[in-house]
DNA sequence: TTTTGAGTTGTTCGA
DNA sequence: GTCGAACAACTCAAA
């Protein structure tokens, strides 16, 4: 009798808890890998975004020799469907701790005990699982720095071996698979390889590379400086534990293991606070004064399609627009010009982030948004507001990034790509800013100035 | 119990 | 050109 392996951001075989406690359920280690694709998901999901996971699917597909079984629809009916179908008693999977995730899970788990079947969590995608790391008086953090004390202090085990499961399907009937859908035609160099062993591989040549750097190189957009795994992490490809158990207490090291703790401190976050999705984390700022009608929404699509005139932002939306990827420095300077130049709700930034982003994750996404836009945890002083010819000049400081994406900016030598104003001449087809940063600066401060006061 | 100091990511202004 | 101060308010842990 086998068992079921519900897989959701787990696209992998090593160090993976609950395939082994799957395994280990069969008497003859027999299993049955489903992926159910969520049309709700799949609807709100860019091309980038869903050409990674069709390949994501298509990688984990081979690596266990072409028995995932891929079913279209609403998990609530499939997954208890195909358990059905199998015989299997129990139906195992990772937990996900992400508010739409785990509503999911619990109807699910509600219609598999109906049959007599049970719903079983074996790990999930955090060293540290959401909940675990608490202060002294039993509630959740809200800082991160003692935050990452406790969780350094928690711990979290070694790797796992990798299980070695009899992997069960059949070319037609109940445990057939409906296949992995037709993914957006990219360029190849768009993505990069996908997939477990991509994964692995990435880690091992920027841990062997530039790692040692990492200090001070992952500011720095125009530099290969940082893991670029968010995306493998995100589908699961590999397990942060895999990272952490390779990182030593040099500077550098511990800046990255920051990084992974940044990941799981936000999904604590949500945990506690799972309308913070959506709603602001401090509910104060829904009062804020937010532009809105018809102008706000052109500079939303001027935002949106990297044509703000301020070249530092306009390449990164292009990055993210092509690659599904943004360097997180300008993850920052975009939300900044989003939230304190346009004087639009965070919301709209996020949701264009996440339906974009090949490692959109709704707790890093949204409460890195939060930070930017001050209502979040730690949030940053009302007064840190990042211009945008700044933040480029310091972390760009050759211009080679914005010409990167910017292609209108070619022409222009080094730093002046950053003020194209500059050059009138050489800047082709490039928009004029479609604002005064200053003036924006001020407004928002007044903005943030009237909200205090009330 | 109360106090104290520190806390991812910045900018501008004036000396 | 450089440099320090100012720009709030709140959480948390240690003293």
């Amino acid at each position: 009798m086998p068992s079921l392996l519900w897989l959701r951001r787990d696209l992998r075989l090593h160090d993976h808890p609950a395939l082994g406690a799957a395994a280990a359920a069969s008497p003859d280690g027999d299993v049955v890998g489903l992926y159910v694709l969520d049309p709700a998901l799949w609807a709100g999901a860019g091309d980038v975004r869903r050409a990674w996971l069709a390949r994501s699917l298509a990688a984990f597909d081979a690596s266990m020799g072409g028995h995932l079984v891929v079913r279209h629809g609403d998990p609530r009916s499939i997954v208890p469907e195909v358990a059905a179908a199998a015989g299997a008693d129990g139906v195992h999977m990772s937990a996900d701790f992400a508010p739409y995730g785990v509503r999911r899970d619990e109807d699910v788990e509600a219609a598999l005990a109906a049959d007599g079947r049970a719903l079983v969590r074996t790990g999930s995608p955090y060293a540290v699982s959401p909940g675990r790391v608490r202060k002294g008086d039993g509630t959740a953090y809200r800082v991160y720095t003692p935050f990452y004390r406790a969780w350094c202090a928690h711990g979290w085990r070694a790797p796992a071996q990798p299980a070695e499961p009899s992997w069960r399907s059949e070319r037609r009937g109940p445990l057939s698979s409906q296949g992995i859908p037709a993914a957006p035609a990219l360029g190849s160099t768009v993505l990069g390889r996908v997939g477990e062993a991509a994964a692995h591989e990435r880690w091992e040549a920027f841990r062997d590379g530039a790692l040692d750097r990492y200090d001070e190189l992952r500011d720095r957009p125009d530099v290969d400086g940082t893991s670029m795994l968010s995306a493998h992490l995100r589908w699961g490809e590999l397990h942060p534990r895999t990272l952490l158990a390779d990182l030593g207490d040099s500077p550098a090291h511990t800046v990255f293991r920051k990084e992974l703790a940044w990941r799981e401190f936000y999904a604590d976050v949500l945990h506690h606070a799972p309308g913070s999705a959506y709603r602001w984390l401090d509910e104060r700022f829904a009062d804020m004064e937010y532009d809105v009608g018809p102008d706000a929404d052109a500079r939303f699509e001027s935002w949106c399609i990297g044509r703000t005139g301020f070249p530092f932002v306009d390449a990164g939306m292009r990055q993210l627009l092509t690659e599904g990827w943004m360097h997180n420095r300008v993850r920052m300077v975009t939300a900044s010009f989003l939230v304190k130049d346009l004087h639009l709700p965070w919301q709209r930034g996020a949701s264009w982030f996440l339906r974009h982003l090949r490692d959109g994750d709704v707790a890093s996404n949204q409460h890195g948004w939060q930070w930017t836009a001050g209502c979040g945890t730690d949030a940053a002083p009302y007064f840190r507001v990042f211009n945008p010819v700044t933040q480029g000049l310091r972390f760009d400081p050759d211009g080679d990034y914005v010409r990167r994406y910017v292609p209108e900016l070619g022409a222009l030598p080094g730093k002046a790509a950053h003020e194209p104003w500059t050059h009138p001449l050489l800047a082709v087809d490039y928009p004029p800013p479609i604002l005064d940063h200053a003036t924006e600066r001020d407004e928002s401060l007044r903005r943030y100035a009237e909200l205090r006061a009330r």
